[in-house]
DNA sequence: GATGAATGAGGATTCATTCAT
DNA sequence: GATGAATGAATCCTCATTCAT
């Protein structure tokens, strides 16, 4: 489908450059359309970035709710979100890089639809540390601060890691687990869960790696 | 001074907006000044947010060197690390942000230069995990990836700590030396040092709280 | 075709004003046009001088290689080359000013590429007067001067001839074959070549006589 | 004086880049001074230019005035009338074609003027070739267009000469008395006047050959 | 479905000039 | 006499978007 074309292209570029800086005419050609092609596709650049940053949020939205939903303990409910988290981060870092730095470009509307999406997404976190601290599971003196170190740290895992590099997506997952264990209090969480149970997605919207414009506009 | 000034308004709209989604015009109506008058103060669009982006990073380095220089242990040296640098993020967020956010922007050369800064600050937690990993004081297996995400998450603080919140910088400070501790297997942390030894700088770039555009372009 | 009325336009308003007293929105609404679609269509402003520029020196070029090929003897190589030089310059004075004056205004790739063509037609008129020379059939002690001076005179005619005045082409040319012929010691040259075997072409960049701007933008 | 040096560096200038090209901050640097200084000695960029012209019309119409008023004859006329200009022209090539080439840059106001000069100047030798014609000393069939072809195979000097290259001024005048001569039909033209009597002057405009910006403006 | 042409608005930057100091 | 600061207007150019074909 060609509109999954696009959006890689797109992805590639507002990764690279930020979505600001990126021309639809530099998109366009990225994606071997016409400048004026795209319309037909997106419905215009800005439609274009939500529907990128839908894509990712909703699958990340997804997989939370089932890591959850899964199992009634908190600490491998972390385990399993955390893990989800880092894995589709690192299976798609760029679509995952785009969707976390791009929101504010959004006009009020679409902004409001997709930090819905992101807040129901984060209070994922905020509720399995509140029930793993009110449990006497987590050792945590500030649960916000403790969430939003957490969420950083994972959402940092799409700046730096690179699919083609010497370290695999599960070996990301399991170190990362490892980290919010230690975070919260709680030793040896990643023995206990096989992250192998959320083989994390790769989303349509994630350019193959190396993936660049190569074609020229037809003009 | 002027050019503070100047940098102030540059850095409240580059946090909020983005480099590239903020125009000059803009730049100057924040600053009180017409938009040709801040080549007088600046040099150009892109000289202004690297002069930014050197401020932030050489106190940031400033610091981290002292952090490390003050005292042999690496667990002291962690704690003063990361207290220096949550401190400085968390007293100057949005210059912290834009010095995170925006080095893409950035031309060749800048480009460069700036990522020389980064690069050399960025060595300092390698060195100390290096080295606290070597003594058996910290119980790390990838000592990258645990360097990556301890500063994903001590980078993260600029992106949402507000000073006229309810935490204070010092216990923004005091949490993630905790958590740093725990991050590298280290426990108690912050219990050893006192992190009032590094009162973070307020940056002349940074904006005062809440500061925002009103003056309109006398034209 | 619409590029050859843009640079009609452009011809008309450089050769009045010069190039780098034009701007681009005074050749859109020479041309009819908004000033963003001369770039569908010139692709910049020094591009569309460089395109007039072109167009004059190949025609020149061309004919010039013509009126040298055609013939052995070096006097009336001669004066084909001046006959069809003035000629060219009579016909399309406006063009032929602005690619004489405006060269400097080029950056260096665009100024070496016509510095290029200028040389090579200009060598034209060396390559005659030294044959000429060295066959005895011209007093020459100095070609070097002789040779500015001669296409000095001979570029002048752009400066001051009116296409609408009282004298035609044809008599511009008889006239410069002449003087042309004095000046390198020859009597009588007019009277044994007929200029008309060479009729000067009209130049596409060339605008109407009297042609003016009149359309506004369309904003 | 600094006018004069203002001048010079303005004539240095605007010969290499054209006026409208060249910027008053960049006239200012060239000059050694503030850019708001220039006004202080020029009163603004276009009455720099004129100023610029007006030394050098004048001086040619004083030196062109004196070559015809000198003598009866219309061929001795002719001859200091040309050596004169072109020994002017290549005394000062720079200021000359200056003169020649910004004429229309001038507000209507400042062009009357400046064309009244040239026009003035220009009617001299319109009244040399006629004399010598009527007086059958000239074999000329178009007084007009052999005036316009003398000036601008004169004014063409400027264009080419170089001060510091292998011809002197005297040499170029004398080749140009020739060229003259011949162009109006008097052969040996040369041998009768001496050409030295009209040492040709330097004018306060010219720069020193090779003359450069250097110093940096003090801002 | 696709695209060349077209355009108003705005991008960053530089302009010549003025004026208080 | 000299200048730093300031500015409105203009510079060239690129933007996202629309629309007839």
């Amino acid at each position: 489908m060609a509109l999954a074309e696009v959006q890689q292209a797109a992805v590639s570029l507002f990764a690279q450059r930020g979505y600001a800086a990126t021309g639809i005419r530099e998109l366009g050609r990225a994606a071997g359309l016409n400048s004026a092609s795209l319309y037909h596709y997106t419905g215009g650049k800005e439609e274009l970035l939500a529907s990128i940053m839908r894509v990712c949020l909703q699958e990340l939205l997804r997989v939370g709710r089932l890591a959850v939903g899964s199992v009634p303990d908190p600490d491998v409910q972390l385990a399993r979100l955390v893990s989800a988290h880092v894995g589709l981060s690192a299976m798609n870092p760029r679509t995952a890089r785009v969707t976390d730095h791009e929101v504010r470009e959004l006009a009020p509307h679409k902004h409001a639809e997709l930090m819905g999406l992101r807040d129901a997404y984060e209070s994922l976190f905020a509720e399995v540390l509140e029930t793993g601290a009110r449990a006497g599971l987590f050792r945590l003196t500030d649960l916000k601060v403790a969430r939003l170190a957490l969420l950083e740290m994972c959402n940092g895992v799409a700046n730096w890691y690179q699919p083609d590099g010497e370290l695999s997506v599960a070996q990301i997952q399991e170190r990362f687990v490892e980290f919010a264990g230690r975070l919260v209090g709680v030793e040896g969480l990643v023995t206990r869960i096989d992250v192998r149970d959320f083989p994390p997605l790769r989303l349509s919207t994630e350019p193959l790696s190396g993936a660049d414009a190569t074609s020229t506009e037809t003009a």
